[in-house]
DNA sequence: TTGTAAGCGTTATCAT
DNA sequence: ATGATAACGCTTACAA
């Protein structure tokens, strides 16, 4: 019927509906992006020819034509884990119907992959980032301050905000690991333990649980407690967990308390020690304590019920949308956040002695 | 320095570098799309004037161009369920230096809200998509035809492929649950089981497990075997599993076997029940038998440990990125693919009588 | 309230 | 092997 260029989808364009409604290009497009500004009989004439042609718009076209592209994207580690997963849900769920799209770049862990992908990314001219954890390299520090410079919000996520909130400092939504670190190694020791061990993950660029590990260890050198550290091997974590305890508790002494990298590593190393314990007696476990870290759905499973860390993993991905949107509007940099994580005392870490 | 024009990003663009290499715009461009037609050192000149200017492409005046947009966007019901967030994974992997960015938009198991994205995502001109399950509503579905016949690869993925390789039938990747519902009830009934169970997933939406629980009652009515139902309440699955077993139980007589629509609400079944049965006698549980759907890492850990069904999770996201680069490299429609589901048979389904 | 003119930065087509 | 010209579909700036 109409006819068809040479070139482009073959889709309806602003000019088809603006010829079907007697009107022209531009009334249409305000029809979209400012209908109060059209009289009501106008409006009604562009909304039946839109029906009537089936127009849908060109993001592309609009976006090169206004320069700002209604994107947002998302470096994260890994999916599979599943508090990523979560944050991701969270920060989609607060973007859904605001008219921005999530784009989304594993990264595998890798600075230099992170790098690469926001390379990509910046052909897309995203109108807002988020990027996991403070740390990033060196040419993709300049790549994100040139963003920021030009007016894109970017925050950091699944990291602690700079302290007071320091104009200029990147936005960071989440809280300080090496802090959480430290609580985790206090409650031990408030519980009476003065012979720690911790259980690290088996990621070697998972700087965050690198100082989870580091705060722990400073709390528990400051107050004079003595630590045992090993970390877990690859592959399946409960299995890895449970290894990994089983080193630790070969020691002569072996620790009294210990603290894993999170609930996985530490539900497997738990129902060992309990079926252990019941195996060879009746009595309760006198093991050791077990702490863990995420507040996985398992920790509440398994009995007595794992001691944890919570973590904001899904309104850590809510704020950061919340954050980003209201940046967009007002123009002004994204706030931070310091979410809380809260330490959760359950069965395993009893009082001790 | 350079002229500051009113509109853009002020980023550099194609006759910023062709004015520094000393050649035209569209001899920058066949630098970046087909170098080989370009004379080994007018190669050069232009690399180097494109770090030079610190040259970044502009995707969006580049697909406003050529039509095609690079975006390949997967709409998936839920992320923070970790199976589709594995699938994601394993889509993003194979989608990794494709050149293709992945656009993510979830559904929330609501039909009406993936038509609403796909609506959105028409704006965006897909190179290819990615749904989940093979129902949509109507009108989505008239949107995906139209897709289609403009030549946009669509796979559905997470469902069973059509039968013989119909031509025209939509492209799948994944299995058939109504099947896999079937293996579940013969695994229990070849054990020796008369009387089975079936507890459903609490998402009234979620259609495959629908249809798992009707294959499992038709293979058990077809054998003549009794069978019992209840759907599993909303809140942790774990204890929602739990429940929702005891209420099995409480019937006179109660189900001798009983299969669960994940292993989330198996497995905290399954753990309520070994504590019981260690309670009460330290003899060998003689409860009833259990199987799960997933083999969710929980179920190897759960002792004895808890039969189920194996599925390609990840596998299935990267065989849908296979699927899509094929097509989009040859023109033609997409493949669709049958994966296999495994019946992992493990301690919690033990010979019966 | 509506319209006109001039791009936005790239690629397709055809020419040399 | 390289270039000139004309789109691609939309929005901004300025007029009327």
């Amino acid at each position: 019927m109409s006819r068809r260029p040479r070139r482009g989808h073959g889709r309806p364009t602003l000019d088809d509906v603006a010829q079907a409604a007697g009107v022209t290009r531009i009334t249409v497009s305000r029809f979209f992006h400012s209908p109060d500004k059209l009289a009501p009989e106008t409006a009604a004439r562009v909304r039946a020819a839109v029906d009537e042609v089936g127009y849908v718009p060109n993001a592309q076209a609009g976006q090169l034509a206004s320069g700002r592209s209604r994107v947002v994207a998302a470096l994260v580690p890994n999916l599979g884990y599943s508090i990523f997963a979560e944050t991701i849900q969270g920060l989609s769920e607060g973007l859904m119907d605001s008219g921005y799209e999530l784009m989304l770049m594993p990264t595998n862990y890798s600075l230099e992959r992170e790098e690469r992908q926001l390379r990509a990314l910046m052909a897309w001219s995203p109108s807002a980032l988020v990027l996991t954890g403070r740390r990033h390299s060196a040419a993709a520090e300049q790549l994100l301050n040139g963003l920021r410079e030009q007016g894109t919000p970017v925050v950091e996520i699944w990291d602690r905000p700079d302290a007071p909130n320091e104009p200029g400092a990147p936005a960071r939504i989440g809280f300080d690991h090496r802090e959480i670190g430290m609580r985790m190694a206090c409650h031990l020791m408030e519980l009476g333990h003065r012979h720690l061990g911790y259980v690290d993950n088996p990621v070697a660029e998972d700087y965050r649980a690198r100082e989870r590990r580091a705060g722990f260890a400073a709390a528990a050198a400051q107050a004079g407690a003595r630590l045992d550290e090993v970390q877990a091997p690859p592959g399946d974590s409960f299995d890895s967990g449970r290894w990994a305890l089983q080193q630790l508790l070969a020691r002569q002494p072996a620790p009294s308390a210990v603290a894993f990298a999170n609930d996985l590593l530490a539900a497997g190393a738990w129902v060992d020690l309990q079926a252990v314990g019941s195996s060879l007696s009746s009595s309760p476990t006198s093991g050791p304590a077990l702490l863990g870290f995420g507040d996985f759905p398992i920790s509440r499973q398994v009995r007595p019920m794992l001691s944890t860390v919570h973590t904001p993993n899904a309104e850590i991905g809510r704020s950061a949308a919340r954050s980003l949107l209201a940046a967009l509007q007002s123009g002004g940099p994204p706030e931070g956040q310091a979410l809380a994580c809260e330490l959760v005392a359950r069965g395993s870490t009893p009082r001790h002695s």
